[in-house]
DNA sequence: AGTTATTTGTTGCAAATGCAACTATGTCAA
DNA sequence: TTGACATAGTTGCATTTGCAACAAATAACT
């Protein structure tokens, strides 16, 4: 007999547990970079990300687009403006709603930051292959898609 | 002439982004169960699926294991004890370490729960294709094994 | 032995977080 | 117009978090 039922369970093969894992890693990587360098955290990094791909835009949208919780989007768009980085202004169609657009110092972060996040993505493609980033990155959006939008938090 | 610098850089496309949104997604939807029916945190889901599946150890190995802060793992060592989920025993060959196993009650919901975990990865797999699954499988334990061991936080 | 460094686990404290409540604005329909 | 509801963004508050400082035990040198 044995003394403990047979688990089956390992969570070293836990997508889950996988996912947060690989996300941990991964991120801290990059996040070192725009902490040290430029003191951002990551709500804020995403926020200038958006910004600067997408041009001008609401907190909402960026909520929207990113899965950002509110509170978190409010805050960090308040502490970016406080740097310099992004401007707010009311729109003229909808007063509840403020565009913001990142400032001339704030373009000049994203452009630096790109080009070390594609630095970075290109390491990392190297590190594991080609073949196998590409896979990766066809699988994580397979999830996402299912999860993400089924969900729809 | 463009008012915008070509950014070349797209969150959307960005590995670490992409990894965060899908373990994010993800990991809500199970977390859901644990959170609701058993009252844990995802720490503390793990300190018990490390326990369970791997037998008693110390909360420093469930940590290098897992890589989780020590203060949270500490935290939720506390929690899980004060629940009469695990106990905690000076080890007798090392009088730092404390040596975790779970109690009866502990290993009964690590047993269901493990169950629940298995049935949500077979809906994931079945969600995005086996073959997809696999792919991902692949290529999160070689950004884990590139990035986790090299750093080592 | 004696001194210094390492490891294990806990705690203090400031900062970050999430939820709910709130203001202000806009929409829809009776 | 009025009233009910929805949306954008902020703030209050209790909880969670992480870092640094700590205590206790052990290891590693000399």
């Amino acid at each position: 007999m044995r003394d403990t039922p047979r688990p089956d369970f390992d969570l070293d093969a836990f997508m889950p547990y996988l996912l947060n894992q690989a996300a941990e890693h991964v991120s801290l990587g990059f996040a070192a970079t725009y902490k040290a360098e430029y003191g951002l955290t990551r709500t804020q990094w995403r926020v200038m990300a958006n910004l600067g791909r997408f041009g001008a835009m609401s907190a909402a949208e960026i909520c929207r687009i990113s899965h950002i919780e509110k509170t978190r989007a409010s805050r960090a768009v308040a502490q970016l403006e406080a740097e310099g980085y992004l401007t707010r202004a009311r729109a003229s169609d909808d007063r509840r709603r403020e565009d913001l657009a990142l400032t001339e110092a704030g373009r000049d972060v994203y452009i630096r930051l790109g080009a070390r996040g594609m630095a970075y993505q290109a390491d990392m493609a190297a590190k594991i292959g080609p073949e196998r980033f590409a896979a990766l990155e066809d699988g994580l959006r397979a999830l996402i898609a299912a999860y993400g939008d089924a969900t729809d938090d």
